[in-house]
DNA sequence: TAATAAATTAACCATATAGTTTAACTATTT
DNA sequence: AAATAGTTAAACTATATGGTTAATTTATTA
């Protein structure tokens, strides 16, 4: 591993054991190695497995959910918005596609851990989204939505085919690439699909 | 726990433990209290962890993945189909919340699993729904789409609500009660955006 | 009912694992 | 140069954990 600090060198490394096997699945001695490191020096500057977790997790949380949602905060017509998140959404997800599992799994462990230290009001805004939808349906643009199940339509269809990728492989008969390049047309088609049924 | 077999307590026990702990997180211990017996006896029917495991993860797939895609076998009218099936769904996860992040999770774990001692084709056919899609295109009812992406559209909006349940209800301030009414009516919302989106 | 087999238990074993300690060594700072 | 912080190897501790053994109890069968 090339020269960073070893913190960071730390924190690298736990992010990728832990993701790979979840925190009871993941071992110290594992961490230590992928760092390049001792484990004595690990618990130098981490005193327990479960304040490293949390480190990594906080992290994790931090840098991904503002990336999810800050398009939503944006000031562009609603259907842009739709294409730019679906775009967004599969570039970030292709990148790590282990993501939304790991982040689900733990948080399913222990559901506190989305509170701690983490101002949601400030990262995650949908004032402005509210209001496009309802402004939208007045000027009869689209059909009236709430934007409960207007945030979980979308985001259900662009993280679920990640994380159920194994079973859609199976039950569908697709092979790696061909699912890959069908993630891929989800940039244009969860989009198209999305304006469709919002048609008033 | 009354009086079932031996063998039976154990499964249940096991399924119960492993669901809410995962593999890894779950205790053969733990699995032996839960089914109020020696751990002894565990192994005496159960050689190992993996072997029970394995038994366990087996009969979920086996119950599950027919229930889950039985409907789109039926002879029904397509838009008959995607009414009953959002219905399906949100009973069924409604009863067994933890059931899709425990799968999903174990599948990532080891993808060989899926594979084993199941013939997904006798399980899931998708030959009706795929010559359905087409000739309601043809007339005219509707859009064309391909049956994997129609497929991973409403899996994903039945499914995903329930695996990201904390994130959402975070993410949205939404209480329990309230979100449980929320996916109580995505039994008829869901399927409204669907046949929207599925218009020509 | 005596013999045999199956079910069940308590105690045990071996290993894995998180975490600690100590002593030495190295680089950095004062 | 002395002191401080970072780093290592190695041995060690305490405990958790999967798995085993041998003995006991409870059916089953002859």
């Amino acid at each position: 591993m090339k020269e960073l600090g070893t913190e960071k060198k730390i924190i690298i490394a736990a992010r990728n054991i832990f993701i790979r096997k979840g925190m009871s699945g993941a071992r110290m001695q594992e961490i230590a190695d992928e760092a390049g490191i001792n484990k004595a020096l690990l618990h130098y500057y981490y005193r327990s497995k479960e304040q490293l977790f949390s480190a990594v997790f906080q992290e994790i949380l931090i840098q991904i959910l503002p990336q999810l949602f800050s398009i939503f905060k944006s000031d562009l017509p609603l259907e842009v918005k739709i294409y730019q998140l679906a775009e967004r959404y599969v570039d970030f997800l292709q990148e790590h596609p282990e993501m939304p599992l790991f982040v689900l799994s733990e948080l399913q462990r222990d559901p506190q851990q989305l509170f701690e230290n983490l101002e949601l009001s400030k990262v995650i805004n949908l004032d402005n989204l509210k209001d496009q939808l309802i402004s939208e349906a007045e000027k009869g643009n689209i059909r009236p939505i709430s934007i409960e199940q207007f945030m979980i339509n979308i985001v259900s269809m662009m993280v679920f085919p990640f994380a159920a990728r194994p079973m859609f492989q199976r039950v569908l008969s697709i092979e790696d690439e061909a699912y890959a390049e069908l993630l891929e047309s989800r940039k244009t088609e969860v989009p198209k699909f999305f304006m469709s049924a919002l048609r008033p």
